[in-house]
DNA sequence: GACACGTGGTC
DNA sequence: TGACCAAGTGT
């Protein structure tokens, strides 16, 4: 397929009035575009605009959000995921506030060079903000481009990465590279999803994915990597004189690192399979206390022990010979309903409200 | 280059 | 239920 066409047909289809229409998109303020993009890093839409709203609320200018406090930013976070996300947002707002007299640079390579900011993002934000024809290629450029003109490299190795940003650069309008941009990430993900809509797809007398019959192998996948599963065993500590729980903040160099939880044994198995050794030498040799093997239930998800309140009691009984020692030692006294930013997939609240 | 980093939706 | 994946970056 010829670059031309490609480009006068995807602008075609965006001025058909298939863009979406999304909150950062009614703005050409470098400070909305750039947080919409980090909030949307590997993120949905539909997960990433309502954090996006309420980050705009909270700190509606890059110098509002440059002052915040770092725990501030990660609990407006929290539930997102990726956390470093929010400590290189605040990390970059001070850096732009610092050094740049609180503007963004406009340039691609000046943007490379701010924390949270990598590639994709850099172009994103050259091209939304500022209008530079630089081409915003992320996994839905990947799948368009792999699929229409027969891209057979994966995507995140070296040769990948210089044939789809080559790619891109051939193709992105020089007059409307913003549209361009936008344009390819809305197709790809309304039109050309993984599971396509060939039928309504203006390219598909054209596309080498189409006709070669190798829509499933285009973009081409890196095998996707073994998962470790992890066994978090929380303790829902229930203290005599209120409504006040231990927690504890995660160490570094792990999961949800500086992130507050409730204090937890890890092992190494479900507790399940773990009860059926409770007599063997290994049991002891997990170096769990006794009492672990009758705090089961305690267990996410966290609706099960909020609704077991004699589970609670059973915990605290036990605690002064049961608990590891770090937990003895760092744990911090604090009411739920005031909790610094936790590591919790959910907000506490929507657990808690469970009945 | 491989890997870690989160969460929620889909089939 | 589990695998897959969704607007990537940093180490």
């Amino acid at each position: 397929m010829k670059e031309k066409f490609f480009t006068r047909t995807l602008l075609q289809w965006a001025d058909e009035g298939n863009l979406r229409r999304l909150p950062w998109k009614e703005t050409k303020n470098p400070y909305l575009i750039w947080l919409s993009e980090i909030i949307l890093q590997q993120t949905r839409v539909e997960q990433g605009t309502p954090y996006f709203l309420h980050f705009r609320k909270t700190w509606p200018t890059l110098q509002h959000l440059a002052k915040a406090k770092e725990d501030q930013v990660l609990k407006a976070w929290q539930g997102l995921g990726y956390y470093s996300r929010a400590r290189r947002l605040l990390a970059c707002a001070k850096r732009v506030q610092d050094e740049y007299g609180g503007r963004f640079p406009r340039e691609y390579e000046e943007l490379l060079k701010l924390p949270g900011i990598g590639p994709y993002t850099a172009a994103a934000i050259a091209s939304f903000a500022f209008d530079q024809a630089v081409p915003a290629i992320d996994g839905n450029a990947h799948r368009l481009l792999a699929r229409v003109f027969g891209i057979d490299l994966p995507p995140h190795s070296a040769e990948g990465k210089r044939a789809f940003r080559q790619m891109g650069a051939r193709l992105i309008s020089k007059e409307r590279p913003a549209d361009f941009n936008q344009a390819v990430m809305d197709f790809a993900s309304t039109v050309c999803k993984p599971k396509p809509l060939c039928e309504n797809c203006p390219f598909s007398q054209a596309c080498t994915a189409l006709l070669e019959n190798r829509i499933a192998e285009l973009p081409r996948k890196t095998p996707p990597k073994e998962k470790k599963k992890r066994f978090f065993y929380y303790l829902f500590i229930h203290l005599p004189f209120g409504k006040y729980h231990p927690i504890r903040q995660r160490p570094g160099g792990d999961i949800w690192q500086g992130l507050w939880e409730f204090p937890l044994i890890e092992l190494p198995r479900p507790l399940k399979a773990a009860r059926q050794i409770t007599r063997t030498r290994a049991w002891k040799e997990l170096g769990l206390p006794e009492v672990a093997a009758r705090i089961c239930h305690v267990h996410p998800p966290l609706k099960h022990l909020l609704t077991h309140r004699e589970l609670h009691i059973q915990v605290l009984e036990v605690e002064a010979q049961a608990l590891p020692e770090p937990l003895k030692t760092t744990c911090l006294i604090t009411d739920t309903k005031n909790l610094p930013t936790f590591a919790w997939p959910k907000p506490l609240e929507k657990y808690a409200n469970r009945k």
